[in-house]
DNA sequence: TAAGATCTGTGCCGCTGCGTACACAGCAAA
DNA sequence: TTTGCTGTGTACGCAGCGGCACAGATCTTA
């Protein structure tokens, strides 16, 4: 096996679109549709918009956070790296949601790795600024309070669903998850990929995506993967996905 | 199998103690002694004192909390109810930490179960009491807000742990953080409790027992377990011990 | 068009842990 | 003392997945 860390790239320069542009995008951001519209709105002119490139990494567990990060069509995993271990994933952030809602806990470190796991574009802003907003918006820091409640139910879900689910029933769940925050039927993903967030071999995830394209669910060749049938992935899932989405709409209505 | 479900008691009645024997408990919990001292006997003299019976549910998933509880001698176990499966522990939770700290992030229900894994007493709050302290008390807030950090590192842990670490470091490793909250080198637990625990069969707790009993680590007999070579029990447990003690030093110090 | 890299399919062997079953030991209640 | 319950020791077959290896397919680059 290749050495881990071989196997992603570092953080690579980002595309950083010029502030003005930031004025004429569509809200996308769930968390930020939140906020009053008049905060939203001043709000994101104190981001930047960047575009996030497949397989970067945007902080690393236990270092301190630079940027956080409102996903708008990208979408960026949660990792752990065990050492001397293959990575696994715990979460998944999309338009959903945000990177570095732990920041509102008074720690500013991150508690795992985040790597771009779907290209797109992202508003991103510095700590030090996020730390100003959380004092002067209620609204806000609500918000992230929340967002962080959802992400432990992620972490619990995650981890109950690895430790007694198989690996072609957590990978129906992880490309349901995905789809979600993919902006289509189709994006990129190799089996090695896949392997690294289930935490499996890369021939584990060749036989289940295998099975899950015999029976016409998915449609894969050489890192594209289809969504062919959802409501059939959605039976071929265990019963964590359904949960998590239960889980956020309960949280962040 | 039994039937999970009936593995563990329901709710017994608490033994509670008058509120003046509360002004005369030494401070235990770690995470109060971090409050300015004033606010700290204060604080406590709006706690109840209570003693806590092995196997008892705290709280239910999903459900409103009704108490927080700081654990003074007792320890407390965060489980996870998977659809018929047997249960998991996410997180140990003695006199360094509490039950309930998630009230901070505004919602109100409880991530997991919590039960009752050594008997022992604790200071309680109705979570409506804890409301009106956190909305005066900032330094109150930094505490709860860091240990939510704390137990998001913890479920990291326990995830990653199960999913890549054998039975016996596994186990070697839970009586490790059994033992540094439990106060002496005894506690009660049988193979099948440690099984539900650790999610794993319960013969197979056996086996793993069996042999670090052999090697002189730990005593056993009947259900009253002992830590024999602690420094011994360091090196059969995954490094998932010694990283969790560092993260809890590094956010709560 | 050739050479190399990347991605996928497949097979083999071995280990861990599961499901199940049963026997025995210690303890408690009748 | 008997009966029954709880806790523990052990064994057998089996499934899932890890480690590894290699071949074939597809794409990229020269």
């Amino acid at each position: 096996m290749a050495p881990v860390s071989s196997r992603f790239s570092a953080i690579p320069v980002l595309q950083v679109y010029p502030v003005a542009m930031v004025k004429s995008i569509p809200v996308l951001n769930r968390l930020l549709t939140g906020l009053p519209r008049r905060e939203r709105v001043e709000f994101q002119h104190r981001c930047e918009l960047v575009d996030l490139t497949f397989g970067s990494r945007l902080c690393e567990q236990d270092q301190l956070f630079q940027h956080i990060f409102f996903p708008l069509t990208a979408f960026i995993s949660l990792v752990t790296a065990v050492n001397s271990h293959q990575p696994l994933e715990m979460g998944l952030i999309g338009s959903e949601g945000m990177l570095g809602a732990t920041l509102v806990l008074g720690v500013n470190t991150a508690p795992l790795d985040a790597m771009v796991s779907g290209a797109g574009t992202a508003l991103r802003m510095r700590t030090t600024q996020l730390r100003k907003e959380l004092s002067q918006s209620p609204a806000l820091l609500k918000i992230l309070n929340r967002y962080v409640y959802v992400l432990i139910t992620q972490l619990v879900q995650s981890a109950a669903c690895t430790h007694f689910h198989e690996v072609e029933s957590r990978l129906a769940r992880w490309l349901l998850m995905t789809h979600d925050r993919a902006h289509g039927d189709h994006f990129h993903l190799t089996h090695q990929y896949l392997a690294d967030m289930l935490g499996v071999r890369r021939s584990g995830i060749t036989v289940a995506a295998g099975a899950l394209q015999q029976r016409g669910l998915i449609h894969y060749t050489r890192g594209e993967i289809e969504i062919l049938d959802r409501a059939g992935l959605e039976l071929a899932s265990c019963e964590c996905y359904e949960a998590a989405v239960q889980d956020y709409a309960r949280v962040l209505p």
